[in-house]
This record gives structure tokens, C-alpha cells and sequence, in this order.
DNA sequence: ATGGTTTTGACAATCATTATCAACAGGGCT
DNA sequence: AGCCCTGTTGATAATGATTGTCAAAACCAT
């Protein structure tokens, strides 16, 4: 059976306060300095939990950390992150979808799953970096 | 300057001799075991340096793992990845460039970068599979 | 062969993540 | 309400990949 305990709400809680991506140690370091005694270990399986029933989205950033965000829907969608702030924009990718399924399809691959996600600089940082340069 | 040792030459080597993605880890072990006194440390170095030059072409497994192999051409491409027995495929996709491109400047993003990979069953694999289920 | 510099490699350090396991708490049941 | 069973927690240890360290060895031009 699956309980509800304060913890798995308040990582729950937290990452629908986020904007972007967080890593899991970054959830529990917020936690904590918001004066929460949650436990490392709670944040990981909250947060694998949340992954699984579909409430949360996963990714890996290019440094093999794993991210997560609160997921808005529960439909299929693609990423765009920008790697300065992490501000992240959910992006629609059906070409890309029918693509990858075809392209599976034409090798006699089955089953495929597929990892699209997209980096760059937002607008923002972008006007940043030109400012700094 | 860049000088030549035998090392590098035996990870390039053992990276060619190689069809799928390989992990550093594997590859040091694959290299020991073939009798080279080869160090990890080295290894890690080595594939670096290729992923570098673009000799190599890395990737992250969905396990967190970096992997490498050894790429036939230096342009821009993306794999389809058997997640069973590692078969690689690789595979054009102007189609997803663009839409990367279109999708980043949509948003204002720039310098895009993307991670485009699909996993699947290859055909064998899902015969396999279909037998033993 | 020599010298200056890069590279190597054994090992320790780091970092994220997972396992362990005893103490604890949720919630259905009486 | 009180109890008990079972899922959950959390401090800590364990794991596993990767990176840093630094003296010794190898490379290459001279």
C-alpha cells in the first residue's frame, strides 16, 4: 500500500515550486535550508517515485547528474534548457516522435524509447554573455 | 604538444575493434584483460582526448555511465542504441537538426545543442525476446 | 645521449546514488 | 480509542564511476 507522508508532499511541494530542473541533491539541500529534517535517502526514492507515477519528469544533464522537474502534464513531451539558469521550456516534438519511431522502424528496432532534449542559452543569458564579452 | 604513445594508440585501437559503445570502465578492463598494463586513469585520459578531437563520440547511458566508441565520420550524427546487446546504428537526422534549430530560436535560445538518441530492441534481440516470453 | 616537458599510473579523494536496517508512523480493524 | 501490521524513514555505510595528485618514466627535438 502507499502512504502519504509529509516527506514525499514536501518534495512533491518543492519541486512544483521550481521552475527548472533540480538535482536531487539540490532538492534536499533547499529542503534543509528551508528547515526541513528530511533525509537524503527520502529524497532520492520521493523523487524516483514521483519519476515512476509519471508526476515528475527525469533527465540526465550533461555532467551525468540526474534532474528533476515537476511535469505539467502527463503527455510525452521534449525539453529546452538553458544551461546557464536552467530555465526550462516544454517543447512539443511530434515530427520528432514519428521520426524516431520510423528510423527505429526502417532498422528492425523495436521498443524504442527515445532521449531529445535540447541546450542552449535562453535569451536572457544570452544577452548576458554578449553584454560580458 | 601532443605526443604519441603506445597508450592512446591501444585505446584508439581497442574503440575501433569495437562496434557499440563501450564504457571507460569496460574498455580498461577489455584492455587488461587482452594483457595491456594499461592504467584507468590513463583510459579515462585517453578517451577524453579522442571525445575531443571527435576521434570518439560520447554518450550517456540511461544508467548514468559515459560511454564512447569510435566514430567513422566526424560530422554530426546520432545513434540508435540496442539496449540489449548494444548494437549501434548510426543515423542521419537532418530532420532533427532543423527542428532543433527551429525549436531553440523559437524560444530565443541560442547556441543549441541536443541530445538525440533513440533506444530500442534491435531485430535479434527482439526475436529473442518474442521466443523466451 | 641530454634536457625539458608531457604523460603515465597507482592511489587517494570526490561525488552522486543505492543499500542497510533498526526505529517509526500510517491507517485499517476491532 | 487502541493495536498491530507493514510501508516508510533516515543516519550511515557501501558502491561505483570519475577526477585529482604527484613522483617516476617516456617522448622528442637538439
Amino acid at each position: 500500500m502507499k502512504r502519504n507522508t509529509w516527506q514525499r508532499e514536501a518534495v512533491r511541494g518543492a519541486l512544483d515550486g521550481n521552475d527548472g530542473f533540480v538535482s536531487a541533491q539540490g532538492l534536499h539541500s533547499a529542503l534543509h535550508a528551508a528547515g526541513s529534517p528530511i533525509g537524503l535517502a527520502t529524497v532520492y526514492r520521493a523523487l524516483a517515485d514521483l519519476a515512476v507515477t509519471g508526476e515528475a519528469d527525469s533527465l540526465q544533464s550533461p555532467e551525468g547528474e540526474s534532474l528533476y522537474r515537476a511535469c505539467s502534464t502527463d503527455e510525452h513531451h521534449h525539453h529546452l534548457i538553458c544551461r546557464n539558469c536552467g530555465l526550462t521550456v516544454e517543447i512539443e516534438a511530434d515530427a520528432v516522435e514519428t521520426w524516431a519511431k520510423d528510423v527505429a522502424a526502417q532498422n528492425g528496432f523495436t521498443g524504442a524509447a527515445h532521449v531529445v532534449d535540447v541546450f542552449g542559452l535562453c535569451a536572457e543569458c544570452t544577452a548576458k554573455f554578449a553584454a560580458s564579452a
